[in-house]
Formats: structure tokens, sequence, C-alpha cells
DNA sequence: TCTGGGGTCCTATTCCTA
DNA sequence: TCTGTAGGAATAGGACCC
């Protein structure tokens, strides 16, 4: 597409995100919270900032801070260990939203979404009457609040609803514009004054390589030579950020997402040395895995484990298998493998069971292996799952110390929840009156 | 300061086979 | 049969996103 029509195109491409959505859900959840710190995820010693209120942002507080540092800046918050079930709730509600105004809803994470909402101009009027719609029906409908960007392409929209979000910093908080149009024409004004770390795509390492040819802004980034972008950053990143800068971005909204991976890990308590302690959580996280993966009918044919060592180094090794696998012991078996090649003497701090080459499992072939007996037992489970709740049942070995439950996904959404203990520490730790995860 | 868990994408290297 | 090589698949790691 030519300069010309790509600034011709209309602004209809939508950015929704959702401001502070965990921590607005549990305020929702619970009216006595409303106006104080509230900071969700990283109970424990070991876990970062999954979310936060305004008022703990005040206090220097922002995600994925680890939340040794939170508890340190802002040690009278309310500190949540996050229910990923109930904001799954929410964000299946805000979806409903978005959807009736347009099918074209391609959802990023629990809490945002980009909308096309080219189509629903009769029925609904100009995107920015369409954008202030929707904020408002999520108002009256969930109880939550929304920042819109609207633009003609997807990445200035993301852009556009971060201009329009509340601000808050040590100064106090200031309220958001809400909805933020960058109308057709007007992309470089608007981008070319932010931050080069503002573009999807630019993170600290990126930002640190393009430091040394001084660029600081998007504008910056702009001027540079394409050529000099390859060299310093490789083919792929340099002209994606090239385009970028220039507002060039054809990417359309895509409803239908297919998973490419799915995986599980969790970082422990306390670090792990011994080989069979980890062969052993092998079993649980594959359990884990191929659950969810029968749940969305698919099978993979690579298995990949992830060690993260007590240094932080981390290591990642996978088996390709000649027939697609979706069971726990399946997948298990293949991870132990790979196990044996890892030495966890110097200590284990995470580990991770992921699937990928996924392919759909309605037109998979069974193999010989893959006997009748075991699709009967996996059948099984899955039906008492679907009946009793993912902790009906389990692999034997996976009952936790108390013999009470089976350990599942979402027991560590956000890091280990209590203080160094043995991995499953949140059952006997102090979790206190304000860890309500399980209630 | 001490770094979660869910992912995607890109790149470099290694391995296998024609 | 041996060797060089080219290309694709598999593997590993890193950067990035929310």
């Amino acid at each position: 597409m030519s300069d010309d029509s790509r600034r011709r195109r209309d602004a209809t491409v939508l950015h929704v995100d959702m401001d502070a959505f965990y921590a607005s859900v549990e305020v929702l959840h619970d009216p006595a919270l409303r106006g104080r710190p509230v900071i969700v995820g990283g109970t424990g010693d070991r876990g970062v900032v999954a979310s936060c209120s305004y008022e703990a942002r005040v206090h220097g507080v922002h995600s994925a801070m680890p939340s040794t540092r939170a508890r340190r800046l802002c040690p009278h918050a309310v500190f949540l260990a996050g229910r990923y079930e109930l904001y799954s709730d929410y964000s299946r509600r805000i979806h409903e939203v978005f959807r009736s105004f347009t099918p074209l809803v391609e959802g990023i994470a629990l809490d945002e979404a980009f909308l096309d909402v080219s189509g629903a101009r009769r029925l609904f009027g100009e995107p920015p009457a369409i954008a202030s719609a929707i904020r408002a029906r999520i108002h009256d409908h969930v109880g939550l609040t929304a920042s819109v960007g609207v633009a003609t392409t997807k990445f200035v929209a993301k852009l556009a609803s971060e201009a329009a979000k509340p601000r808050a910093d040590r100064s106090g908080t200031r309220p958001g514009r809400g909805v933020v149009v960058v109308a057709p024409g007007e992309e470089l004004a608007f981008l070319h004054p932010l931050p080069v770390q503002s573009l999807w795509g630019v993170g600290p390492a990126t930002r640190r390589r393009l430091d040394r040819f001084g660029v600081r802004t998007i504008g910056d980034l702009a001027a540079l030579p394409e050529a000099t972008l390859v060299t310093a950053l490789g083919p792929a990143v340099g002209h994606h950020l090239h385009q970028l800068a220039w507002a060039h971005d054809e990417r359309a909204v895509e409803p239908d997402h297919q998973a490419k991976s799915i995986g599980h890990e969790e970082t422990y308590a306390r670090d792990h040395h011994e080989l069979a302690t980890l062969q052993r959580e092998a079993v649980r996280l594959a359990d884990s895995v191929a659950s969810r993966l029968r749940k969305h009918e698919l099978a993979g044919r690579t298995v990949n484990i992830k060690v993260r060592f007590h240094d932080f180094r981390t290591i990642t090794r996978s088996r390709t298998v000649p027939s697609a696998v979706d069971t726990g012991p399946d997948i298990a078996r293949v991870a132990a493998g790979l196990l044996e090649h890892v030495d966890p003497s110097p200590g284990v701090r995470l580990f991770g069971v992921s699937v990928s080459n996924l392919i759909d499992q309605r037109t998979r072939q069974l193999t010989l292996d893959d006997g009748d007996e075991q699709r009967g037992v996996t059948a099984a489970v899955d039906r008492i799952r679907g009946r009793f709740g993912d902790r009906a049942v389990g692999p034997a070995t996976l009952v936790d110390d108390a013999g009470l439950r089976v350990k599942r996904q979402g027991d560590t959404q956000w890091g280990p929840a209590g203080p160094a203990g043995d991995g499953h520490s949140h059952e006997h730790g102090p979790a206190g009156p304000e860890d309500r995860r399980d209630g």
C-alpha cells in the first residue's frame, strides 16, 4: 500500500485496555479496598507485581516489580495472591461487550483487545463515538473502567490507548482522557515525540543498542537509514522497527487466534537440588499441560523443558517425537528423558514443561502405542474434572503433603505464595487474612 | 533490586539427508 | 565408497509482550 493510500485509510482500529485490571476486579469484589493501595501478585519473596491500583502507583509501585521491593515501597498496601479464574470470568464479560459492537475482536490478554469497527459504523456511529460507547457499556455492565485508542493501525491504536490512561506518580494521580483518537495523517506527529521504548518490540536490550546511535525517540529512530537498523538489530527487527517508526503497519485485526504452544512453569519458594524431585514435578506439570491440551482439542509433537538455576541462568531442552502426544504420562516420559541430561545440583528455582508443534486433535491419527486403555483412562479423568473441577483427580504421586488435594495449574500463578518452604508451602505458610486465594 | 507465568517470534547452530 | 555441500528440520537461546 502506498503512503497516500495509507493516509487515506480511516481510523477504524480500536485498542481497548482495562485500567489496573486485576486490582480493579479485586476492589469491585471488596468495596473496603476502594481508595487503598492494592497489589496483586507476588505475595511471597520470589514473586512480582502482576497489577496494582493507582493508589499503589503513587508510591512508585508498578507491574513486573519484584514483590520484595513493592513491599518496601508500600508496606501498608493490601497484597493479594491473585485469582486467575475470577479475572478470566470478567474478561469473558468484557469480550461480550466488545462483540456486541463487532465480531472482529482480537484478544491480546485478559484485559486488552483490538477491535476493527469499520463494519459497525452504520449501526453505532463513527469510531470515536463507538469507543466512548464501549467504555460506557463496560462501566455500566461490568463496573470497570477502560481506556481506548482509535487509529488507522493496530500499533498506533495501542499507543493511543496508553496515552488515554490515568497517570499516577509520586505527585499524585491524574484522570486519563479515556479515549484518544489519532486521525488519519496525524500518526507521525503523534508518534515521533514518544520515547523509542514505547514501540512494540523495543525492550531493554534493543533500547540499549539504539542508545548507541543516539536514538531516544521514535522520531530519532525514523531518521536512521533502514540499512543501519538492519545492521544493528538484524533483518527482521530492523525492518520491522523502521516500518513502525514511519507508522507503516499492515497487520489486520485477527479474531481467530491459534495457540502455538501450551505450557506450565513454576518458580519454587526454595531451590530444588535433586533430580528425583524434578522428575516428580515433571509428572505434575505434564499432567496439567496435557489437561489443557485436551481441553483445546490439541496435541503436540515437541516437548520442551525449561530449567532456571539458582543464578538465573536458564536452559531449555526439547525433543520432537514421531506422533503427537496429549496425555500426562506421554509428555512426562519425554520430559523425564530430557531431564536426565540436566544437573540440578547447583539449585533449580524454576522448572517448566511445554508442548509445541501443535496439531488439531480431531485430525490426528491414532498410533499403535496410543492404546485404547490409556485413552479410556484419560477420557475418564477429563469427565471427572469436567464435573468436579481440576483438583478432583490426578496422578497419585502428586497429592500434596497433607494428602488433601492435587496441585494444579494456577496454584502459583504469580510466583510462590509463601516464604521459603517446599514449593507448595501456601497450605501451611502465613497466608494471613489478606491472602484470599482459594477462599 | 533481584527478577512470575503465560506466551510469540527471531536467530544461530547442529543434525540429517539428498 | 567417500567427500563436499546445500537445504530443511530440529534444537537452543534470547528478546519481547502482557
